[in-house]
DNA sequence: CGTTTTTCCGTAAACGTTTACGAGAACACA
DNA sequence: TGTGTTCTCGTAAACGTTTACGGAAAAACG
């Protein structure tokens, strides 16, 4: 049934050194007898085993990517990702890489999983997300040699990998600057705990655009909480209750604005009239909401081709003709003004 | 630097056979050399390779699940499935299993990846979800005898596989018994296009309820479209736009639901002042919309655990005493009374 | 003590590829 | 014609495992 390249062999009457150089597109084969063992292929519907060639090759021709729900975060997931992992998929196929996403279990944070992949060589090269500051996984995987790349900047392991990340420093900014010249003075933003880098970013460029407005910044403004709806539920109200309250709101992530806006309209506080809501990373939830929320929106499709692109001219088997190169870049978020502020 | 078994048996000065048979536990081999392989194991940081299993065992101890994005859904994706997957991987891992989530490319329908996957034997068996009432999907694995489960039923393949669905008939009438319970007459309902199987099952309990309650199916008052917050925004002035405007609808899909009420917010109308809302399948944007979403909440992670089970059950190398069985099993639905109806 | 059984381990083949090496044939060139 | 080059292909080893087979040593048995 699975015919493999002897079967292709034995039918063409020749070798099967012969058979995997024509396969292969190697130079040194009659091209006649290539044409022969193409239509054979098709014919006896030939494809190679995948376990035959990693073996021999030490390449699995796939890259992992690293899908992990936060920890307790038993209810929702990460709708974010599908448009960068189409992306990411899309250009990898197009080099005769398979993507496969390896799912973590809640709360171990990666580590086992990541380990698993790396020991039994289960993919050529990793790719991770939602980075933290300090993120023991890039620790791991520099220590160990093994190659990957990263959606988000981290402070581990120097700067010897590729990564791709947002600029969440400037959105801060930007949103604040917006508000400002509406003429909002206070400002809270509404971050999510566990030390993602991102959020730090976007909390910086907040802080840094109050004190460019002369705005002193005032930590009864600041919250973070768990990165779902229930911790944006949970924590907004905190911020409701400052001796001066706020007159509008930032959320560093959109299932928090969400749950922030259920808690909100419990106080009876409307978005868009009583105060003003933006959210830095925008998803269809954004404009569907009622109001509709503004939001800062990531070119996610292209941001997973070009990070499928950058890891693989990081690896010495799919570099160009320059060699290898680590390559860094950090992508604008485009504001997308709705009617939540 | 990987460690191989050749190595383990150099450092024991052994046979690289009786390391193996040591690492996986078979009875020929003393207790005390079996100790000290395993200790071997653990200070070398052994793990072994994973093509050279599957090659040599020809299966690869993983099982695929095949993700994809419905034809033109660029921007969002898959929340629902991500508890799912929790779940699945958990009970998979259990048995040393590893769970691959496979993207496919948008607009293909899988064909051609799972054809990938299959011909390169990257897996053991596949996993398929969204089933359509004639799936081909479900028609190639049957044909080419590749082993597979289903989250939701079809009626393509025959019953020869194992399935795990939602009560998505009972839910459809439930929801018109509660909705008619409470007075309402004119009920409306949307659900996706494609002939995604779980749509007509909704629709069927729908039909059947209304008659159950001698009230006449007005084809006015269904309506289908593309499964995602625009397809709702698209559809819902159709069904609004009725002469005999309806005083509640049912939507099969969160997303959809969502759009659907943008549309009706910019009508004026209020989901649970003006209309009745009921949601099929619930997820946490339910929970946290403004109003609250009433709506039919599926287990997701013990289903995921199930259908793995049901999965292994079915595969001869995992199957209990009793050999390999096909097991079918349909869950309810729980509901949740929230504020929207 | 001799025979049979059990325990334990080494040997080697096999899984399906890729690829280094070499060799025969055809060709080019003087 | 002789020599060197090019084209094409077969041979066989190698990747890291698992496992059927057989045999030596130890244990059990009479």
């Amino acid at each position: 049934m699975a015919s493999s390249i002897h079967d292709l062999a034995r039918h063409l009457n020749i070798s099967i050194g012969t058979v995997s150089r024509a396969l292969n597109g190697r130079a040194d084969v009659n091209a006649d007898t290539r044409q022969r063992v193409l239509d054979a292929a098709k014919k006896l519907n030939y494809s190679p085993n995948q376990s035959g060639r990693s073996l021999r090759q030490g390449a699995t021709h796939s890259i992992a990517f690293m899908l992990q729900p936060h920890p307790g975060d038993q209810q929702y997931g990460e709708p974010f990702f599908i448009p960068f992992l189409i992306g990411l998929q899309g250009r990898l196929a197009e080099s005769g890489l398979d993507l496969t996403v390896v799912m973590g279990a809640p709360g171990d944070y990666q580590q086992e999983r990541l380990r698993r992949v790396v020991e039994t060589r289960r993919a050529d090269a990793v790719l991770l997300a939602w980075t933290r500051r300090e993120d023991e996984r890039i620790d791991y995987l520099t220590q160990v040699g093994f190659p990957f790349a990263t959606l988000g900047r981290s402070r581990s392991g120097g700067k010897a990998y590729p990564s791709l990340d947002l600029d969440f420093e400037k959105a801060g900014g930007d949103a604040v600057d917006r508000l400002v010249a509406r003429g909002h003075r206070r400002i809270a933003a509404i971050r999510p705990s566990l030390n993602l880098n991102f959020s730090y970013l976007f909390l910086d460029g907040y802080r840094k655009a109050l004190k460019r407005h002369g705005i002193e910044v005032d930590p009864a403004l600041i919250a973070d909480g768990f990165i779902n709806e229930a911790g944006g539920y949970q924590v907004t109200p905190r911020v409701m209750q400052a001796k001066d309250r706020p007159t509008a709101i930032i959320f560093n992530n959109d299932a928090m604005a969400l749950g922030g806006c259920k808690a909100l309209a419990e106080m009876g506080i409307r978005p868009g009239h009583d105060i003003a809501v933006t959210v830095i990373v925008d998803t269809p939830l954004c404009r569907y909401f009622s109001p509709a929320l503004t939001a800062f929106r990531p070119p996610l499709e292209p941001m997973g081709r070009r990070l499928a692109e950058m890891l693989l001219a990081s690896l010495p088997a799919f570099a160009g003709p320059g060699g290898p190169r680590i390559i860094h870049e950090v992508w604008p978020l485009e504001l997308i003004a709705r009617d939540s502020d």
